[in-house]
RNA sequence: GCCUGGGUAGCUUAGCGGUAAAGCGCGUCCUUGGUAAGGACGAGACCCCGGAUUCAAAUUCCGGCCUAGGCUCCA
């Protein structure tokens, strides 16, 4: 019998016999661990401890202690799930059930569900938990396992595709209940200590939606029960910073029915964190060699048809009829900019060409899409467009990474990174592309940025590189972005003169330090969760007199502190009254001021973490300020070292 | 766009065939307070919009709009 080497994780390697289990490895090693295990990785695949290994292999074996043994715990949750479904409507149809990050859903069909019914089917699940049935693997052969679903076409689907080549099939067996599947699961289903069913949704078959549209149920397990319970308040605390919540608590946008879907309201109190922010971008940007520029918001359509917008994008677009005549909300600001580029002539010397707009754009996105200020019909874009000679590529694209990172860093902003490269449809040449990509690559490396290939995820009109940023609920949204463009230049005729009095085609970089307003916004809410640094809050300072009749004073105050965002709070409540609504509204700094702080020209100070002290000279806490919002420091920060 | 929930006062929600409720907010008054919600009274609702059933609809049914989650999209 030949043998297969195995290589473990810390490098060593095991002799085995070929055809020797995951199981055999882990007895070979040890009998605790043989008696531990419940899976392997083999090859970076998660499977079954009893799959025979059949060449050579890295393997990892996987213990109750291991990360991956929670995905194993809820594969086998999910089988839990269908069979107390199928206990309580045995006419539900099982599709596929996988594990998820964060818990288990199963797709079925053949039944409608409500709430009500998820706690019928939870509380059958934990019936199941408690009786501890064995999982057991079972060898079924193929005419059998088509037997078996003979009136299931998606599980026959799946025989014939995923499970095409095999002979005999797998299936999993606990009590009365079996389901197709390669595994692995846990011993019993009483190793599930935590189980919860969350939400009722839909899908597609495949994910296609020409397919057959089927009921997903969403779960998930633990080890223990204290596991899920402290799941589920991190979930809680999570819907808590959601933005649209904290957007309403504070005023600072809303989104209203008479005035249409995606076209968030900014109230006060949030337009004077867009104009913060706007100012922080526009500073950035002029100190980065750019010119500011402005556009309208509609256009007529020769421009969406010179662009391409117009065949690749025109479902997307708001089309008004004027006088006859066809116009389009912008859905891009850059065929506005490439016309204000082309009113002029350029030498290669005159280059880069950089402007920044921030650009009010309009998509038709699908209904069901729309979200809060994440996904929006309106939004503004922190827009800028440089046109470059194909030697420039490299420099400005590196500054603009810089650019993002100092702006993402001022916010103390965790992202991803991602690189886009050639999709099947795109324009210009091979070269081109493979030489812009790398330089994209080269840029990234030199900044030690940790990155994503995201092979053929590109616009066609050229490469990208995308910062990506996690909402509340673990929700990826697209945030900064740096786009070479090959393609608007050409359509757009746009040249330059060379250095050999020829004219030359500049390339067009399109980049975004926050992405748009909306979103970034949305990602700061629940950064901060609503705790905004002192230099963006809406309101920076809340004036708290203890008595009606120190309010003069308190208007002295307020006017002292004029370069700030100063409200007094006149309402005739009990300073307790009066602090907990101050925090509640999250207003970095309280003062409280009564006879005591008026006798002596004084103020007391509280922050919203808490912390005070009284008998303070008002100049110093102005001076503390002035650095503290210039700095744009995150935190709040008077009253931390004293 | 698709599926499943949901839409009741400014906000958060209860009510689920028979006189529209509560808390917060708002107004007036009392209280002038010293560190995380003092008290009383009052105003405020086309119960999302159409249609149907019924003696009677916020409540049931049908259609639409909006919204949440997911799916699918996302130059």
């Amino acid at each position: 019998m030949s043998t297969v080497t195995v290589t473990l994780p810390d490098g060593s390697t095991l002799s085995m016999d070929e055809g020797s289990t995951v199981e055999d490895v882990a007895y070979e090693i040890g009998p605790g661990l043989g008696s531990d295990t419940v899976a392997g990785v083999v090859d970076g695949d998660l499977v079954d401890k009893h799959t025979p290994l059949t060449g050579d292999v890295e393997l990892v074996i996987v213990t109750p202690q291991s990360d991956e043994y929670l995905d194993v715990l809820r594969h086998s949750a999910a089988h839990v799930f269908a069979q107390a479904l199928q206990r309580e409507f045995p006419e539900a149809t099982l599709t596929i059930g996988p594990w998820t990050d964060d818990g288990f859903y199963y797709d079925i069909t053949g039944v409608d569900l409500d709430e009500d019914d998820l706690e019928d089917i939870e509380a059958e699940a934990e019936r199941i938990i408690e009786a501890d049935y064995d999982i057991v693997r079972e060898e079924v052969p193929r005419q059998g396992a088509f037997d078996r679903y003979d009136d299931n076409r998606f599980k026959q689907e799946i025989l014939e595709t995923e499970a095409a080549d095999e002979d005999p099939v797998s299936f999993y067996q606990q009590d009365d209940f079996y389901d197709l599947c390669q595994g692995p699961h846990i011993e019993s289903t009483g190793e599930i200590g935590g189980f919860a069913l969350l939400e009722i949704s839909a899908s597609y078959w495949r994910g296609d939606e020409d397919n057959e549209t089927l009921t997903r149920v969403y779960g998930t397990a633990f080890p223990t029960k204290d596991d899920l319970e402290e799941y589920l308040e991190m979930r809680q605390r999570a819907q808590e910073r959601d933005h649209r919540k904290i957007g309403q608590e504070m005023d600072l946008f809303s989104i209203d029915d008479t005035t249409g879907p995606g076209l968030p309201l900014y109230e006060p109190n949030g337009k004077k964190i867009l104009n913060e922010l706007s100012d922080y971008v526009g500073q950035l940007n002029r100190d980065a060699g750019y010119d500011e520029i402005e556009t309208p918001h509609v256009f007529r359509t020769e421009l969406w048809k010179k662009s391409g917008h117009y065949d690749n994008y025109v479902d997307d677009m708001f089309l008004l009829d004027v006088n006859d005549e066809e116009y389009g909300l912008k859905p891009m600001n850059c065929p506005g900019h490439a016309t204000i580029f082309d009113q002029s002539s350029w030498s290669y010397r005159d280059l880069p060409v950089r402007y920044f707009e921030d650009g009010k754009v309009y998509r038709k996105e699908q209904r069901g899409e729309l979200s809060g200020l994440s996904r929006t019909w309106a939004f503004t874009i922190d827009d800028g467009h440089l046109f470059v000679r194909p030697d420039q590529i490299e420099q400005e694209v590196l500054a603009t990474v810089d650019i993002i990172l100092d702006t993402l860093d001022t916010f103390n902003l965790d992202y991803t990174v991602q690189l886009a490269t050639r999709p099947e449809k795109s324009v210009g040449g091979d070269e081109i592309w493979e030489k812009a990509e790398d330089q994209l690559k080269s840029v990234l490396d030199e900044q030690e940025i940790d990155y994503e290939v995201e092979e053929g995820d590109g616009a066609f009109y050229g490469p990208k590189i995308d910062f990506a940023f996690e909402d509340a609920l673990g929700r990826n949204w697209d945030g900064p972005t740096v786009q070479l463009d090959f393609n608007m230049p050409e359509r757009f005729d746009l040249t330059y003169t060379g250095e050999d009095n020829e004219d030359h085609r500049p390339v067009m970089i399109h980049r975004a330090l926050y992405g748009s307003y909306e979103r970034f916004f949305m990602v700061l809410t629940e950064h901060y969760n609503g705790k905004f640094p002192p230099w963006l809050a809406p309101e920076q300072i809340r004036i708290l007199p203890v008595s009606d009749d120190n309010i003069p004073y308190c208007e002295q105050l307020q006017e002292a502190l004029g370069d700030y965002r100063v409200e007094i709070e006149d309402r005739s409540w009990t300073v307790a009254k009066k602090i907990q609504v101050a925090h509640d509204d999250r207003v970095p700094y309280m003062l409280i001021i009564g006879d005591d702080e008026e006798d002596a020209g004084t103020i007391s100070v509280r922050d919203r973490m808490e912390r005070e002290e009284k008998a303070i000279d008002i100049d110093e806490f102005a001076d503390h300020l002035e650095t503290e919002v210039a700095q744009q420091r995150t935190a709040v920060t008077f009253l931390a070292g004293r």
